[in-house]
DNA sequence: CGCTCCGTTGAAACGGTTCAACCCACGTGG
DNA sequence: CCACGTGGGTTGAACCGTTTCAACGGAGCG
């Protein structure tokens, strides 16, 4: 239980909060394990509170009809997922599985909310995950409707870059099948425009470990959101 | 003054506030009338502040680096925009001009969350809003990402039909130019598709009228996202 | 060894965009 | 009143990026 408390307090959207806090929280979360590949919650499914990562990886994702996936969020350690239908109070508005064996960290809807009702201070800092949230999402369609899948992919690429210092090098951490998804395409499109800039010299790739060449290069893809034929 | 109070009580997100919360409200919104076409504000803007329209009307959008835009929403009447930036305290995240001659109450930073730290239910409301918006911009992208044109025109047309009980005829509130970047297109795209729906027998469309003869073949569209040559 | 899973490559098909021309309703000004 | 330009909408043909379908290669594993 104490070891809760310690968990908790390492989680950005309750950093802030006094100890007290902290206590009340560790006393209504619900620790949650799940193997690689289990399903936290579907579409539509009633919500009855939302989730913390403590360790491990979940995959937030959209099915269509003919079973195309669209991944809206991979969410890691101190990350929420699932707070939105806590507040609308309908269903949850996508699926969400592990991808990767996994520590959750569960709190109920119902105690949650009264708990915020006598913190303002975790409102405001479930506010501002929100509205992060909604900031990443409008990035996410402005690339699938303005940019075409070389662009997105360079911006990927330097995100991940520059998630560790603006390296040279960066390692894939999902796999080429997920990150199409990730992406909004298909496999075989990415391996295509894989190939092709590796041939106009941008990048070098072997396996899932990239390699960046030409940063400028990469720059003008993702401001544009195309490459040269 | 006390008409501000008035027009304060009749936007849902101060819903259930106190008679005190709302004259609160009234002193530190700040009205402004803007003709339409009239900027609001650019991306990445410092946001000093949200808005709420009072009467008329908001376009979201997102430029590309050719020009092309993307409409994340329409707002009227009652609902709010601008907020992200206030809880994320970086940049707007999209663009917004007004869409006709509109009446804005801008709600300062600093002094409303202030305001939130003393009312939770404020912030609930809050939270419910941005939830709203996060369960629209994921159904935007798993239309852009999953479904083609015809099904996004197909649950647009479902969409203003069931916003006037189910009416079998609907009037487009949008130019068919705005209409088209609203579905992640181009006019011509729209037009194209617009004419076969009519050659299938789905619709009757002059002008902005529109008669659904085929209800349930549209849903179907809007179902598989697509539609028969 | 043979199986499956993931990734890659090729050729054909498709949906959508681009570019261009054109129509029409509308308002302006000679 | 009519000539004229303008903006929104429509249509056609060429083009382009992406997807689809199919085949294939290699890594991992029972």
């Amino acid at each position: 239980m104490f070891n809760t408390a310690r968990q908790i307090a390492a989680i950005p959207l309750f950093s802030g909060l006094s100890r007290e806090q902290h206590e009340a929280l560790s006393r209504i979360g619900v620790r949650r394990y799940s193997a690689k590949g289990e399903r936290i919650f579907s579409e539509g499914d009633e919500g009855t509170g939302f989730y913390v990562v403590v360790s491990g990886r979940v995959k937030i994702f959209k099915i269509s009809a003919e079973g195309k996936e669209q991944i809206l969020h991979f969410f890691g350690p101190g990350e929420c997922f699932g707070e939105v239908s806590v507040f609308t109070g309908r269903g949850f508005p996508a699926d969400a599985v592990t991808a990767a064996q996994t520590m959750l960290l569960f709190f109920p809807r119902t105690s949650f909310v009264s708990l915020i009702g006598k913190d303002p201070a975790l409102a405001l800092n479930m506010l501002a995950q929100l509205s992060r949230r909604l900031r990443h999402f409008a990035g996410l369609i402005e690339d699938l409707s303005l940019k075409e899948v070389p662009g997105r992919l360079a911006k990927y690429l330097l995100y991940l870059s520059g998630r560790n210092g603006n390296a040279g090098a960066v390692e894939l951490d999902v796999s080429k099948g997920q990150l199409a998804s990730l992406l909004g395409t298909i496999p075989e499109t990415l391996s295509r425009i894989l190939a092709k800039m590796n041939r106009q010299g941008l990048i070098h790739s072997r396996g899932s470990q990239i390699r960046i060449l030409d940063r400028p290069g990469l720059e003008a893809i993702a401001q544009e959101g195309k490459m040269l034929p």
